[in-house]
DNA sequence: CGTGCGGCCTGAATGC
DNA sequence: TGCATTCAGGCCGCAC
């Protein structure tokens, strides 16, 4: 479930391993290490030199061309000095050699871990392919993305069109925008697509301003809980009134996902 | 090529 | 109470 304002929360809370060195890492499950666990097994002491993300990629940039990447797709988590015993489903534990020690904990083995050189990961298509981010992107070229005839969602969650959104996002700023998540995206009017841009990017800035969504089991690198949650207007609250409009909220099925709607305030344009 | 959908995986919630 | 089913959704791979 982490999305871009989720990565970004748990990216900031890391920041002070900067300039730290990763001493040893242990492999309690090896099903989540690419592109191969002998990678990880021969690792060698370096250092950290920055942390960044790339949509929902979280990037450990270390010294001698060698990038250690997490993706935590639904329910993966980095844990900073967490308590003994680990929790169950602690597939990596960082020791630092400044002392700290970094887990990493996913329920679903969902997400993976990855040690890339620079030239693997310029080859590497999920890398290679990904979208803009849309906190960075001009409206000039956010427009353009919107030529094609998908769904306006799917486009939305496409992380080759847009990097960092998930489902939560794309509900949130849909509704903001009053625009039906089966809308088709070449349909949509110039100044409602506006509104879209706007909204997307409102949304994500206020999630990381609040440390990001707990809906389920969101925590960051310290265990502590976003607050983003409680401002949703449409996730999860299908069956209950609209803040806006007070018809109730829908849940439908679009591109395989559940949406939350209000059939009232959200158009859909054909 | 673009789109839609099943599979991956576990645990919580729901159904009978 | 207890067992079975459904659901959560990011991304890949396959079918159409």
């Amino acid at each position: 479930m982490p999305e871009l304002p989720e990565v970004e929360t748990i990216k900031n809370g890391l920041l002070y391993l900067k300039g730290q060195t990763i001493s040893q890492i242990t492999i309690k499950s090896s099903h989540c290490l690419r592109p191969h666990p002998d990678r990880f097994i021969q690792f060698r002491p370096r250092q950290v030199k920055n942390i960044t993300r790339r949509g929902k990629l979280l990037i450990f940039v270390l010294e001698r061309n060698l990038f250690l990447i997490f993706h935590l797709k639904m329910t993966g988590k980095l844990f900073l000095n967490p308590p003994s015993p680990y929790p169950k489903h602690t597939h990596l534990i960082f020791k630092f050699a400044q002392g700290q020690t970094l887990i990493f904990q996913d329920t679903r083995k969902f997400g993976f871990v990855c040690l890339f050189t620079s030239q693997e990961l310029k080859t590497w298509p999920f890398w290679k392919d990904l979208g803009k981010d849309p906190l960075r992107i001009a409206w000039e070229d956010f427009k353009k993305l919107f030529t094609s005839q998908a769904q306006v969602k799917s486009l939305l969650l496409n992380q080759k069109i847009l990097a960092g959104i998930g489902n939560i996002y794309a509900d949130e700023s849909l509704f903001l925008a009053g625009i039906h998540p089966q809308t088709k995206a070449n349909q949509i009017p110039a100044a409602k697509l506006k509104k879209l841009y706007t909204a997307l990017q409102k949304v994500l800035q206020k999630a990381i301003q609040l440390g990001g969504s707990s809906f389920r089991d969101y925590v960051d690198s310290l265990g502590q809980k976003g607050k983003f949650q409680e401002q949703f207007w449409v996730y999860g609250r299908y069956g209950k009134p609209c803040l806006q409009c007070q018809t109730t909220l829908e849940k439908i099925k679009v591109c395989g996902r559940t949406s939350t709607i209000c059939p009232q305030c959200q158009r859909l344009y054909l």
